[in-house]
RNA sequence: GGCGGGUUGCCCGAGCGGCCAAUGGGAGGGGACUGUAAAUCCCCCGGCUUAUGCCUUCGUAGGUUCAAAUCCUUCACCCGCCA
């Protein structure tokens, strides 16, 4: 019996190792209870995490149930997977801080009022914080062999290099025991993750096994990669993430825009949940028809909708086309400008007051780190102010190169852009 | 425990008393070419009130010297070899 939807993940390249394939098809024959956890180690997810939130949701569009849980528990402990280092705990105020703020994140991937199959959030600091320390050791721990746990590869590494401390070593007992808890609260039997999550799932594997007697599966997604083999999902600028305080919805809808051709096959299928049909045609699009980046575009647009609501997608791709049209920026009127140059980083200029030289304005718009390096790339031939270039140093914009009397637009190199504003 | 080697800018890695803000490579940035792509070529790449000027940087803390990333000592961490 073949399975419309694992065959689907498989062609996606989204399943990096699974328990057995046989038994998975037969879980997921009928409508099952699956679940995917996350730790908060940042005040946002980023684009890796998405990718297997992703996959959830693809889950939950087949009929099943899906459990998202946010690690209020694990992540005051840390995860020692593919960490070279020991984490710095981070605390408890800022955990449940972060928890909050991944929830809404969850809520705009899954759907929580499907009929059928709603989604549903947990917490594993619910379960996890009322069990005394000594019920823990007895009750789970002792299920646990620590040879078996030196064996796993995070373990091993670890122990191999810089050591680990107790803390971290304890981890996959605790992952384990959120398994063991959705398999008998809400007769959950199958855990999702990262590649990287495989040990850890595996431990609950075992001890549902010990504990209930029974088998619940596993599925990892593999860690995502660009076409050259490098990290995916970061820029120069560091990562990009779904908060929009940390990665405005404009950037964020550039990031996709500017994705090598020769990712979009990849990113396409990992991130879209558009259909195979569809796919190949945008993929066949990027050949036939390159400079038209259609396939750019509609990714753009869905992840952006998906992540910032499709109001402020088409905001920053309007801002985006009147900011990188053919036309004369100065033909805009103001509502375009106010639109499109709303969604740029930005610093104001009270009414009446000297304008900043070129150099300082540069900087005071964070388009560049410091003065020398607004120099440099004026001397490069880099920076520009309403889409012309200005090469000198000396240069200071005056109330003539106002953009509708009200914004100037800065440039540096192909893309970079930011506004100034005149305020009242 | 003993002996020897190491710790350099975002990363790797030269330098071993002045010519060192420090060779080279990678990453990153700008330009040209394009499609707000990739590849390629050229240029840049600590900061400052642009200055044959100043400040901060070569694990930590002191010292020697007119002068130290370079020599001496302290401490911390890493890595070899012998116990």
């Amino acid at each position: 019996m073949d399975n419309a939807l694992l065959a689907d993940l498989e062609w996606r390249g989204l399943i990096a190792q699974s328990t057995e394939r046989k038994d998975l098809e037969q879980l997921l024959a009928k409508p099952t209870t699956l679940y995917l956890g996350i730790d908060p180690t940042a005040p946002s997810m980023h684009l890796g995490n998405l990718v297997v939130f992703l996959v959830l949701r693809r889950f939950q569009l087949a009929g099943h149930q899906p459990i998202a849980l946010v690690g209020g528990a694990t992540g005051l402990v840390g995860d020692p997977s593919g960490k070279n280092d020991e984490r710095i705990l981070n605390e408890e105020k800022t955990v449940s801080e972060w928890v909050a703020k991944i929830k809404k994140q969850v809520e705009k991937v899954l759907d929580f009022k499907d009929q059928k199959a709603a989604a549903k959030l947990v917490n594993n600091l619910d379960w996890t914080k009322p069990v005394s320390a000594l019920e823990f050791l007895r009750d789970i721990g002792k299920h646990f062999s620590v040879n078996q746990m030196l064996a796993k590869d995070s373990i091993a590494n670890r122990l191999a290099t810089v050591g680990i401390s107790y803390t971290e070593f304890s981890y996959q007992v605790l992952q384990s025991f959120d398994y063991l808890e959705l398999y008998r609260r809400h007769d959950c039997k199958l855990q999702i993750g990262g590649s990287d999550q495989w040990g850890n799932i595996v431990a609950g594997l075992d001890l549902i096994r010990k504990v209930e007697g029974a088998g619940a599966h596993a599925l990892t997604v593999p860690l995502l990669t660009k076409s050259d083999g490098s990290k995916f999902g970061k820029t120069a600028a560091g990562a990009i993430w779904l908060d929009d305080q940390m990665t405005s919805a404009y950037e964020f809808f550039q990031f996709w825009l500017n994705s090598e051709d020769a990712d979009l096959p990849k990113l396409l299928k990992v991130f879209s949940m558009k259909s195979r049909a569809e796919i190949e045609e945008l993929i066949e699009s990027v050949k036939t028809d390159p400079g038209a980046r259609q396939a750019h575009r509609e990714l753009a647009r869905e992840m952006t909708t998906l992540i910032h609501g499709a109001v402020m997608a088409k905001k920053v791709e309007e801002a985006a086309k009147a900011l990188f049209g053919q036309g004369e920026i100065s033909d805009l009127d103001l509502a375009t400008l106010d639109a499109a140059l709303g969604q740029l980083p930005k610093t104001t200029i009270k009414k009446g007051d000297a304008f900043p030289s070129w150099i300082e304005l540069l900087v005071a718009t964070g388009v560049v780190d410091s003065k020398s390096a607004a120099r440099r790339i004026v001397n490069e031939g880099g920076a520009y102010l309403n889409n012309k270039r200005v090469e000198s140093e000396d240069f200071t914009p005056s109330k003539s190169d106002l953009l509708q009397g009200k914004y100037l637009l800065l440039r540096k190199g192909k893309r970079d852009l930011a506004a100034v504003e005149i305020v009242g």
